[in-house]
DNA sequence: TTTGACAGGTTTACCGGTAACGTAGTGGCA
DNA sequence: TGCCACTACGTTACCGGTAAACCTGTCAAA
């Protein structure tokens, strides 16, 4: 019942003696009509308590959606659960709706969700990650959708791209490790089912490490989610192979977490036995006693600038298609 | 060009000799149709790469959206992130997509997100909170739009509601705290715009000491987001009032840690001297060298509850319109 | 033989906007 | 006076599905 009297264009028109067409136009702030009709429309629409059809309006017109996609590995990340605030506030603040998703890191479920979404008929879409499986690339390809690759970048992006480079974040630490007077480093990372991008990162640290002539000692890899747990137990295993150790590099900052907490446990002076470095640049860090060494990603500024860059390119705007945010060292005192 | 070449039911029709409406049943696993005609609709489909258009589905049939809306306070919070997950990985699960928002405890920018969400009719939303506006309430009747109130639990809810009574965690800390001997409370919020599900716990942790006949002592409000910092500038002011307190108990987890850090730094030893108490279970507290005294909130079951229940109403089977998930306060080593 | 049920379809109307185009009136100017 | 431009509308078609009603042939029971 309620259904049939719902408020549309007709009921206005109706109402108001002119045709659907001038409602529409009066609605949607264009031209072509006087001021007198314009107040009675819009007193009229606000009477009956209007509230647009966007479904009809996407629908029929082909280009009027206002709906972006955003795919996040996980939702329960920190940095992600930033990003996603970047990207809503974005697209709130431009007129547009965000539709999330999670894919675990398994671009399987990526592409099964982004079926989903395409089904939608999205304005645009933004996905984690450079690596993709061949039905998204042929499914965004199809619905000629403009995509933001965010978080690790990619020099040849499907469409555009924002993020920084895993490897040189990796790289970077290297080389200061190197500066610091570190000698013997390991890593202790998580493979989170394909999580390429820690893997990127243990690359640049290998890397810079080999370059300056003192390789990378050891390693040690969990089949596990990368948390505190994870760190723990990575770094006691990695401390029982490699006891001379005199610094390690994990995963991320809950799992460096982890081994600063070991070696608390165990007596091991951070840093002077043992150096520790994170990544991620997580709040909770903030909490230690002292402050941790790792790579600060700008999460919520790179959300905003995928919202944006999307935004700019459906406006027809010129922009660039690859934007690099900066991360940030921070030496912190556990080196 | 591509445009004109999406597929469409219209175009499988075409190529296979039957009607659009075959096509349609057979795609979506109805009945009506020989084995021979849904193979050959079926081989179409996928030769073409058929994405359906849900978009023309939802406005068509108006009982066909599978979107639903969900607002949270803040999406960089760790408890809503899990929130988040919760309510998306069921949702997903039953083909339903979730579209976000948040509103930063104000229940206008709330009511501004909704109008917006409205506009796309979705299937049912899921709002925070049990405070909204008059044209937020309005709103959803007029839709007649199946909605779930999470976090605050209500005993009246505008339709459906999914949480636990903030009060209630407050109550049960004030009790759990006399009953450890515990004589001279102190509390630590903050007053981040209209978040009044704290000032909820504080007035039940109030009530409970006032009915022991310990009443709260004192307390400090700060102007400022709920966080490490604010913890320990907090905790700082409000000893410097009441030096004699022996218990703290503080708006959250993050807040509870600021507040050790203070302690730490003063050599003011926990929970000796003094007991430190947070709320809402974050997991980075596990990082911690003792365990915080905290409620741990069920955050992703409240998520996934609050999506299931609304499903279920959209599915027309029966189920409580109020569902209490319980809390649980995890007695620690701050207390 | 008639009737009816059923499988396996087809046809038509409609959802609520928007694009494209048509048209009446009005005023200015050569 | 005729022509043109311009304002302020109205008309029509269409987007891609789905609901509902309507066919048509076949087979079994009455």
């Amino acid at each position: 019942m309620e259904r049939k009297s719902r408020s549309n264009l007709e009921e206005i028109a109706r109402a108001t003696g002119v045709s659907k067409m001038t409602v529409s136009r009066v609605l949607r702030g264009g031209s072509g009509f006087s001021d007198d009709t314009r107040q009675k429309v819009m007193r009229e629409a606000d009477r009956q308590g209007y509230v647009p059809n966007r479904l009809a309006a996407a629908f029929g017109s082909d280009q009027a959606s206002t709906l972006v996609g955003i795919c996040v590995p996980r939702l329960t990340s920190g940095l992600f659960g930033h990003v996603l605030d970047g990207v809503d506030r974005a697209l709130s603040r431009l007129g547009y709706q965000t539709m999330i998703g999670s894919n675990n890191h398994s671009v399987d479920e990526e592409e099964a969700w982004l079926r989903q979404v395409v089904s939608w008929r999205p304005a645009g879409v933004i996905l984690s990650g450079r690596h993709h499986t061949v039905g998204t690339v042929d499914l965004l390809r199809n619905a000629a959708l403009p995509v933001v690759e965010i978080w690790d970048l990619t020099t040849s992006p499907i469409d555009m791209a924002v993020g920084f480079s895993h490897y040189d974040c990796g790289v970077e630490i290297g080389q200061f490790l190197i500066r610091k007077g570190r000698r013997r480093a390991g890593f202790v990372g998580a493979l989170s089912r394909s999580d390429v991008m820690g893997k990127a990162r243990l690359d640049g640290f290998a890397q810079a490490l080999a370059a300056a002539g003192h390789p990378l000692i050891d390693k040690e890899m969990l089949i596990d989610s990368p948390g505190f747990y994870a760190g723990l137990y990575g770094l006691e295993t990695l401390l029982a192979r490699q006891p001379n150790l005199d610094v390690v590099y994990f995963h991320n900052d809950e799992m460096a977490i982890g081994g600063l907490a070991f070696c608390q446990s165990r007596g091991i002076s951070v840093p002077e036995q043992l150096g520790i470095v994170g990544w991620g640049g997580m709040e909770a860090a903030s909490v230690l006693p002292r402050r941790l060494t790792t790579t600060v990603v700008p999460t919520t500024a790179i959300g905003r600038a995928a919202a944006e860059a999307l935004v700019a390119r459906l406006k027809g705007e010129p922009g660039e298609d690859v934007i690099v945010v900066p991360t940030r060292l921070v030496p912190g005192e556990t080196v």
